[in-house]
DNA sequence: GGCTGGTGATGCATTTTTTGCATCATGCGC
DNA sequence: GCGCATGATGCAAAAAATGCATCACCAGCC
């Protein structure tokens, strides 16, 4: 679009917080980008950035035109999706920003599942936690968001709830692979791998843990669930995941699970121990999305519901 | 706002309906218009207009296309008048569409009043009715409608009424000005003069004159007020107004109410025959103001409030 | 205190884009 | 069929954007 680069330009500048840098960056000369961004602050009638020695950075009225051309650029994108729906084809881009749960095997079939439907859409995809998927949210980075934590932000929009109940995850033969739940006191002691402590069933099992006052043998902690539940084929130990994470969608248990890692077995930790965390399908309030986008997220809603009939809210 | 000229270009054809009308009213050549309009349906992918013998016209692209062009030009409005605000001082510009009947009293003062404390805000009035007045909040070309008749769009937003009782205007020396309130029977043969029939006024006057098959005689049809009014001096009749058209919102009396014409009184019409009417005071659902515009809508609400109270509804 | 390495701003020549004129092709109404 | 309107297009002139070289400024550092 090309009536649009002076305020991509804007958007890169204040990003990068320098003018030469962000000129690299678009491949222009630094002189040139100055000259638009001078011109465009004339237009305005006031200076968007302060000049600083090392580079640049928004001023007040500099950040509500930011957040105004984001705007833009979402809306713009709504409405080129929306005019390629008039021919028939569904195009578009769908920007995700998705916890490491659901990105397991949820998001995967369910991209693949949508893009049967409509090949001409793509996906992006960023791994973060709730906050930043907030923030992605909120400067127009994604689309849609699958947080799960708690919601901290008012300008969030949460489109559908799902109820997960936490599972613990441990090789087939360890001992305690033959109760039908799990007690936390059960945990005591025993070597576990946890994910780190900005996940959302971190924080619940650590409420969980200094509730009943029981200290796991923490051996590993890290960022990657897959890592996690690779490492339980070198060293005996458990870990922790919601449904979702396990096996796409389908509930949870011993051999029906047939995509789920067969040398280890899930079982749900006890209601009484544990609360159930939510996963939250959001996207920015007021907003309206691009075809694709709103598309997609009544997809998996609709597919949520037909799976975890009770525990999808709306 | 250079970088939205081909943007407001477009706008403009789209109303005029010709490439070279609009090329007159933009002050340049129909050649460098058209091609700029070539130019951005290449980059949309799609054209956004037909092209017929007789000129153009928005296709359903364009139909979209355009509703966004509109957004963006009165969400950048906003903008400016947010970053505007940020200096201390309010400017902006606020767009109004108005009934006949708000705009006798009621806005003059508050108009006045808002810029009192704001004097670099400056209002546009468009007179119109409620259809027109839903029209332009959608379309953009206003921020504010105040409309007394039902709502019929279901994008627009109702963020105060404002229920008025119909009052009958006539010569204080009229054989109805004894009356405390005007019955529809007292009307039958009755010379009146009357608004038009697409006011909201005489709809609700039809709907009791036909309950209760009165026939007046209508001597005079017209959608100015002032002149209705202004007529009564030469020839005695009645005619039907909403307090707030006259006098801006204070309690409808004889004597008391002094900014009324003194050789007129008006007469509340029986609440049993003529059911009160609601003025919608409405906004583009979704839309965020411009600061300006959102705290002259503020401004009035309250006002109103203070000065009728019970009527208000928000 | 001066030097270095970074920043954004500016004058001037060059390149790219936009504009205007003249003209063509087309379709409606009389 | 003619007149008159429309939008599209080739080509030269005007305008705008760009790139290069350079200036002015500031922070950190020796």
């Amino acid at each position: 679009m090309r009536f649009m680069t002076s305020l991509r330009f804007i958007d890169v500048v204040a990003r990068e917080g320098s003018i030469r840098k962000a000129a690299d960056k678009l491949a222009i000369t630094s002189t040139a980008l100055n000259r638009r961004i001078l011109q465009i602050e004339e237009e305005i009638g006031q200076p968007l950035f302060e000049r600083l020695p090392g580079g640049v950075r928004l001023n007040t009225a500099g950040e509500i035109f930011l957040q105004h051309i984001r705007s833009q650029f979402a809306d713009l994108a709504r409405v080129q999706s929306q005019i390629a729906d008039l021919s028939g084809i569904r195009r578009g881009h769908v920007r995700i920003a998705s916890g490491a749960d659901a990105l397991r095997r949820f998001l995967p079939e369910a991209i693949a599942t949508y893009r049967g439907a409509h090949p001409a859409v793509s996906f992006g995809l960023a791994r973060c936690y709730g906050e930043e998927a907030e923030a992605r949210l909120f400067s127009l980075d994604a689309d849609i968001a699958l947080i799960f934590a708690p919601i901290r932000a008012a300008h969030v929009h949460v489109a559908a709830t799902l109820r997960q109940q936490i599972h613990c995850v441990m090789p087939a033969g360890h001992r305690l692979a033959g109760r039908d739940t799990i007690r936390i006191r059960d945990l005591s002691g025993e070597r576990v791998v946890l994910p780190t402590a900005q996940s959302g069933v971190r924080q619940l099992l650590d409420t969980a843990f200094l509730r009943r006052s029981v200290e796991p043998d923490v051996i590993l902690e890290s960022d990657s669930f897959e890592f996690m539940q690779n490492f339980l084929h070198f060293e005996p130990a458990l870990f922790f995941q919601i449904p979702i994470a396990i096996n796409a969608g389908r509930a949870v248990g011993g051999a029906d699970a047939a995509d789920f890692d067969e040398r280890l077995v899930s079982r749900p930790v006890d209601m009484a121990d544990v609360a159930a965390g939510t996963l939250h399908i959001c996207h920015l309030k007021g907003r309206v999305l691009p075809v694709a986008a709103a598309k997609f997220l009544d997809d998996i809603i609709t597919g949520l519901r037909g799976r975890y009939s009770d525990e999808v809210d709306q």
